[in-house]
DNA sequence: CCGTATCCTGATAGATACTG
DNA sequence: CAGTATCTATCAGGATACGG
């Protein structure tokens, strides 16, 4: 990977931090929390008291962590009622939401691979038929996208 | 994206995290400023003082942030020496660091299109043939994946 | 019981000063 | 100039308490 006009380019990046997207992209996932969160919600998990049980964190820092999502549109708040509950929220991934998706799997992926000896805990396939699904830096255009609703998660260790 | 073992799987993430490897992943690139390094390696920055010009941080930070990369095998420290000078350390990206290209490439990717409103202030192409380059999520196996040396950088804004 | 505001504590960044 | 130690300020996280 080399610079087209290496050090205007660099001093630009340096001087003006506002032109880099992965600065302002980390701005918006700024902390640990907000990327379990993410994960989470790529998981399917929506309701704040599943995000409790699942998210090693604390009732406050959730509460932020979904309101910086929610800010910066990435999650979007949809009212629904439990019979015999009160009406409440749940937090659902928007389209800018899902488009994070290969910032999520190319995470896991790599800890995946480097992390755990090529033993990973858990594996990304396609639903229909179990293939496993890549996250792929490439020029080709005529390569077949896959949208979360398309992958599952598979668990690769045995419960007690 | 669903679960195969949901409620037992969502509950071994949560109460032993160790074996979430995003956490894991998140725990070595712990801060924004050492995505920013991770970054400007792939730019090609490998002298300290070419990073302290590029990434908007401290010494003491950058300090910090490549010895948290090196002691995650991340970068390694390569020798070199510049004529009438004393021998130096650089840093450059180790394959296990290569591979962390789609996290780095779709954080960006994500940024230009949601925060720039489609109009990218660097942008990633095939180094030969000037053709964009994307990440993607696929199960496809037979696609060609793009090395970081095959990408090139360019920069869409004008210089003052 | 869901979710948030408040306060306090611990981790992390930057200013400064220093060594090789 | 490369790199680190120290110190302080800032910021994120958790315990607690509180409103719907």
């Amino acid at each position: 990977m080399s610079m087209t006009v290496e050090n205007q380019l660099a001093d630009r990046t340096r001087w003006r931090p506002e032109l880099c997207s992965i600065a302002k992209t980390l701005d918006l996932l700024s902390t640990k929390t907000t990327f379990l969160v993410l994960r989470e919600c790529f998981y399917g998990t929506s309701r704040f008291e599943d995000f409790i049980d699942r998210v090693p964190t604390s009732a406050p820092a959730l509460s932020r962590a979904l309101k910086q999502l929610a800010s910066a549109h990435i999650v979007t708040r949809v009212p629904y009622r439990d019979p015999g509950t009160r009406a409440r929220d749940e937090y659902r991934l928007t389209a800018a939401g899902e488009d994070l998706l290969p910032v999520v799997m190319s995470l896991s992926l790599w800890g995946n691979k480097y992390l755990h000896n090529g033993s990973p805990p858990l594996s990304f396939v396609d639903a229909r038929t179990g293939q496993p699904v890549r996250v792929c830096v490439t020029k080709d255009s005529d390569l077949s996208e896959a949208r979360s609703s398309d992958i599952e998660i598979r668990a690769n260790f045995t419960l007690d």
